[in-house]
DNA sequence: TGTACATCAGTGAACGCGCGTTCACTGATGTAC
DNA sequence: TGTACATCAGTGAACGCGCGTTCACTGATGTAC
């Protein structure tokens, strides 16, 4: 689709059918970015792995050379994808003002993880369900392939500002480990209904209108000290 | 598998490859319990038209009889996922012993609601991600298909709760809009979170840890009354 | 500086898979007369 | 009660699809001497 110019600084990630050279020169980047672009506009389902060797303009095994199966190349693709929501998310955390009210700064960034998530589910919603959708455990969520231009993954990021509030005493000690379960889940289950579930017809106006209730729920409900009803 | 005997009540429903008649007898209905346990087994991507026809012992063109398409087979399979969880939802509703103090055991049985509801998803991964996570609108949630024993789907279940919870004062009037949704997202993102996403390795065990945390949260979180911080 | 050669990164053709779906058909059923 | 016939519910064979993956290969690169 995008013709290379000559002055193209960065010849090894130029698209088209025909490449000059024999070797590709950054094959492995350029199938990432090729898949990633896939996983945008349609979800993990939509990383084949033939599309990003023809996107590349590559034969379809010389893939091979870089990811042992598809697999491979759709766990590094989530990876990426996990990073880009980090960047979305801390950049809701960095646009939280500072004040002196060090609580309320540190409530306001721990909700803002929950927006920035789900703004990056709705705005991002091919990314999102790669990221998050496509089983793995929680070593991913914590590996550096995950994290954005900051060093942090989401997972992390969420974790960051937990600990803030419980630095500040906006949140107990006691009430701290596990939190970040509580949290996320409730902004996934969101994203998840709405993205494909059974919310799929509800519009992204209407999720925003609920999201903030849902992240102040969370925040004001992590704090209350029960003890558990008996109901199993 | 299953060798149908001569005294065979329901002949229409009997597995193999051979019927005595030409005529099935009631094949919708055969298709669909083949296909739930399909769904069962695998989830909704196991749900293939092919293979239920095959357990059914007819051929596979049949089944275009009683379905337009695989689509609409998936959709009723769906809604009868749904309806298993609604039993499941239901018994866990009842199973909150009844007392004097109305508001807590309105507030007991809404988290009975959520408690089942992950339950179900644990013990049922299946049929849940069938019944939840294939793309809907909220009309299937409403619709007699997805209801349960009770003639309820779990979505009804949930706002009955609700209802209930306003009704003795457990919630107020104002907060009650729209509350389904924030206790729906919760639940149902730790199951996603749990069965197809980064928290795939999680045992089942951890996870029913944390459930009755998160539903307290919901509970407790629900009711409090804040104007919205700032933070967009 | 030149050459031999190991190594790496690509090519091109082919495979099997199993699906959803369509076609033209035949066997069974039930109703009108 | 018997027969003709429309209607419905099945059959069997075939299609195209596009994927992931493997095979034996060739072109380019870089290093030892």
């Amino acid at each position: 689709m995008t013709s290379a110019t000559a002055s193209d600084p960065t010849p090894g990630l130029r698209r088209g059918p025909r490449r000059a050279t024999y070797h590709h020169g950054d094959l492995r980047r350029a199938l990432l970015d090729a898949s990633l672009e896939l996983a945008r506009q349609g979800g993990p389902d939509a990383v084949v792995l033939r599309e990003a060797t023809r996107r590349v303009g590559v034969s379809a095994n010389a893939a091979y050379r870089h990811f042992a199966d598809r697999d491979a190349l759709l766990a590094s693709v989530a990876s990426r994808a996990q990073a880009c929501a980090a960047d979305v998310i801390a950049e809701a955390i960095a646009a939280v003002p500072d004040s002196d009210d060090r609580k309320s700064v540190a409530r306001q960034r721990f909700r803002a993880v929950g927006l920035g998530y789900l703004r990056f589910a709705l705005t991002e919603p091919g990314l999102f369900r790669t990221a998050f959708g496509v089983p793995a455990d929680l070593r991913r969520s914590s590996s550096p392939e995950a994290a954005g231009q900051g060093g942090r993954t989401p997972f992390q990021l969420l974790s960051d500002q937990l600990d803030a509030m419980v630095e500040v005493g906006a949140l107990s000690a006691e009430q701290r480990p596990g939190a970040e379960l509580l949290a996320w889940s409730t902004v996934h289950g969101l994203a998840m209904l709405a993205l494909e579930g059974p919310l799929r017809g509800m519009s992204a106006g209407a999720i925003e209108r609920i999201a903030p209730r849902l992240v102040q729920m969370v925040d004001l409900g992590l704090g209350v000290v029960e003890v558990p009803l008996p109901g199993r």
